[in-house]
DNA sequence: TTAAACTTTCAGAAATTTCTGAAAGTTCAT
DNA sequence: ATGAACTTTCAGAAATTTCTGAAAGTTTAA
């Protein structure tokens, strides 16, 4: 198999932008690859595109897999697996984003939970507490929001996105409407 | 400079994430270090007490630097450079997420742009054509709404996401106030 | 049960990233 | 101008990650 040449660069920055996203320059560019593909391709089909051994392709489908990233499909009277990508754009960007929460985000919450358990001994204990009390309260606060948000369909998402500066604006109507709360400055 | 061991994981631990977040293990250690440090460190401060050579924190610095995540400040009589963290734990999040967008989405963003002005050749490549659509107007969405995100204060964004489901009742009343508006399905 | 058509595994090779420490560079006081 | 006190640089070493390809494993058909 190869690629257009008018594909090629995306598959490839696909892949060097990949790493970033928490898997490595192969397993990006396959992403890519299935992702840009109407028809389902087998593992030989991806080693060839890309040119990498058949090996390495086994272990990205495994991790591709890890990530639910990937479908496996038949064709009648082959024995080869058949890949493609899963779902819409918005069903990769919400899988992406919940499996790197739970990789990145989860392990460090545990963590400043525990050591906020812990009594601090001195006063440079206590600060060092503090400003754990800060991150984990943040990344709780912007955890369960992201839960949130990925509770809502893309088509409401979206809308929400496209409020924009509405956002704001609603803020400040709600403001209006209840002047009394008061608002602490975490700042 | 030793750290106390209740600190000891956490700096650690930070490493370990520091590096999905983009940028190395002991840079993330240097910069936990000096989040929950009080008092202004030096590089011998920090080369001490995580163990690693000073030429290595020198381009630990650098890197924070390029980041934005620090700040130097002077002791008198002392030619030695003192670094704290900069700003709250808001800003510092606000920053990555700004640095990482800068790195990571703009980028991709310009390069889908450039291939869907190429003219697709054939079907498959006005398939591909499609999808890079689609994720270009997705990040392109992303992107924006969390600029427009960040221009709130944290003080606002916080009392945001902590509406939580308000949101989606924030949509639904929007619905029922505007019924006539068409929503474009681009799922 | 055999063999063909596949997939997976994994040891070691290759590539990449990170780190060290000595040397070079900078700044400041005298 | 000198030298002490500091910082930066960078070549090569060390550590880590990724990749290959041969061998082992699995599945299916006959």
């Amino acid at each position: 198999m190869n690629i257009s040449t008018q594909n090629q660069s995306f598959v490839y920055h696909f892949g060097e932008m990949g790493s970033r996203w928490g898997f490595n320059r192969t397993v990006g560019q396959m992403y890519a690859l299935l992702v840009i593909s109407e028809e389902p391709l087998n593992a030989n089909d991806l080693a060839s595109g890309l040119s990498i051994s058949r090996g390495n392709v086994s272990m990205g489908i495994k991790e591709l897999q890890s990530w639910q990233l990937i479908q496996v499909s038949h064709i009648p009277g082959d024995r080869k697996e058949y890949y493609s990508a899963i779902g819409s754009i918005w069903d990769m960007a919400n899988t992406v984003f919940k499996e790197r929460r739970k990789r990145e985000i989860d392990p460090t919450l545990s963590l400043l939970r525990a050591s906020l358990l812990d009594k601090p001994t001195d006063a440079s204990d206590e600060y060092a507490q503090g400003k754990m009390q800060e991150i984990h309260d943040l990344l709780e606060m912007v955890t369960e929001w992201a839960a949130e948000l990925q509770r809502l369909n893309p088509e409401q998402l979206s809308r929400l996105m496209k409020l924009g500066a509405g956002v704001s604006k609603m803020l400040s109507v709600k403001d209006q409407l209840f002047p009394n709360k008061k608002n602490s400055d975490s700042n």
